[in-house]
RNA sequence: GGAGAGAUGGCAGAGUGGUCGAUCGCGGCGGUCUUGAAAACCGUUGACUGUUAAAGGUCCGGGGGUUCGAAUCCCUCUCUCUCCGCCA
């Protein structure tokens, strides 16, 4: 959520800033001003009022206990007298706060300085490109035909328990999947990032937090009978665990890091690349979180990315960063990479990580705050990233891998996978 | 699911209708003393809103009610703890 402060500040560069990002509705910047406009104006006079009211009372409990009561019930009656116009100014007041919230809450983050004018994923900018390419088998095949030959993933079966979307992990590929999340934890808790291991489900207050709600309302699972959603990633438990707090500054930056499975319902956005692990409904993936001081928010997405792409390099997969132009980022975010391997088989990139600074618009949501040197309450800055999300990263382990005599496993996970090859059944 | 107890400022914990936005303690900050530190002593220390700055207003888990006046009384919801039941 944006502060209105910012708005007011320069409202016509935040227009600017919102049509960057393909905002429809930037003249609902000037609304937000004139009913904060209204909201002070109607709030001064039910103050004043109020003011009043306190003050006869107070008057009451004197002439009372002297016992004058006839002074008393006359000013009982004033009281009664101004109370009656309290009631609507209240009322007004509620609605008219309200109504700025709710048109408050639409509008997306503002994109930061670095971001790229833009309105899809054509328009993003490649910032490097790293790993290597390696030579494929004559034969090499795309994963969901791979995962069939190793027997290591199956839809079908999921399809039957659950439904499409749904992957059953079999054998070494359940194996490698848990290989995977234990190998992303134990490197992200090496760099200092704190384990958790969250809810999966949350309440409205924490879905609202993050930004997932109003936005993203129709893509969460919702559990009727609790009023709970289950979580799309697990940003929102963990980002939430400083909902409604104020931090220490010397305990910033506060670096988190949880596994969590995933539940989208990616409604509307099946249909196209969809085969095999490219987009399901339930997946695995690991979060870095960070809760950080403003003046460090960029420095710290910067160390954030570098934190991923060693990651992705140890995984020995070509990738690529990209700096998402305003067009493709999310509702939250002022600025966003994404990280894609190359799917050698499919021969495209796929996104398997997305970092981003949403600097104070989650913790404005959220109010986590903090005190700076001198004093002043200010927002701290969240930001996140997967580290890494995990059927897209098996998808391409299993084609970049591939070789005549099975699937090479990269030397950082042999450890946990205990075996350096995954062969033929 | 049933019964009981509770929810107050960073923490702990008083306060049961009228200068209570809230005693005291711990912690934090500032100071005295000290070469420095500790101890001791003194002072200070909630958030939001509003204003150039004040004043003023709101907030004692959430919502509603009674009253001239509510942290305090009533209703309701949520959560926490204890016990019972069920259960991986």
């Amino acid at each position: 959520m944006l502060q209105v402060s910012v708005l007011r500040n320069d409202p016509q560069w935040a227009k600017e800033r919102l049509i960057l990002k393909g905002f429809s509705q930037p003249e609902l910047v000037d609304t937000i001003i004139s009913l904060d406009d209204q909201r002070k104006k109607t709030q001064n006079e039910f103050d004043h009022n109020q003011s009043q009211v306190n003050l006869a009372s107070k008057q009451i409990g004197g002439l009372m206990a002297k016992g004058q009561t006839q002074e008393a019930e006359a000013l009982k009656a004033t009281v009664a007298q101004l109370k009656t116009t309290l009631d609507p100014l209240k009322e007004s007041m509620q609605q008219i706060e309200k109504q700025l919230h709710d048109t408050l809450v639409l509008l997306p983050n503002l994109p930061g300085a670095l971001v790229p004018a833009g309105k899809s994923a054509e328009d993003n900018e490649v910032v490097r490109e790293g790993g290597l390419r390696k030579e494929l088998p004559a034969n090499a095949q795309p994963h969901w035909d791979l995962i069939n030959q190793y027997r290591l993933v199956d839809f079908e079966t999921g399809a039957k328990i659950t439904g499409r979307g749904f992957p059953l992990y079999i054998g070494k590929g359940a194996k490698l999947q848990r290989s995977l999340v234990q190998y992303f934890l134990d490197y992200n808790t090496a760099a200092g990032y704190t384990e958790y291991l969250p809810p999966f489900m949350v309440n409205e207050a924490s879905a609202f937090a993050t930004g997932q709600l109003p936005d993203k309302e129709g893509q969460m699972y919702f559990m009727e009978a609790d009023q709970f959603y289950l979580i799309p990633t697990a940003e929102v438990p963990v980002t939430n665990i400083y909902r409604d707090t104020i931090v220490k500054e010397e305990e910033l930056p506060i670096k988190m890091t949880a596994y969590s499975p995933c539940f989208r319902r990616e409604a509307g956005s099946f249909g196209k690349d969809v085969r095999g692990l490219n987009r399901v409904h339930q997946f695995e993936k690991v979060e870095i979180i960070q809760i950080v001081a403003p003046s460090l928010s960029y420095q710290v997405l910067d160390e954030m990315v570098a934190h991923v792409e060693k990651l992705i390099q140890s995984l020995e997969l070509p990738y690529r960063i990209l700096r998402l132009c305003g067009g493709d980022m999310g509702f939250a975010s002022a600025l966003t990479y994404d990280f894609e391997v190359f799917s050698a088989a499919q021969e495209r990139w796929l996104e398997v990580s997305s970092v981003s600074n949403f600097e104070s618009f989650q913790t404005n949501r959220m109010k986590c705050r903090y005190k700076d040197a001198q004093g002043k309450m200010q927002f701290t800055h969240s930001l996140n990233g997967s580290s890494l999300a995990l059927p897209r990263i098996l998808a391409c382990l299993l084609e970049n891998h591939q070789t005549e005599a099975g699937i090479e496993i990269p030397k950082v996970l042999q450890p946990y996978f205990g075996q350096e090859i995954i062969t033929l059944p």
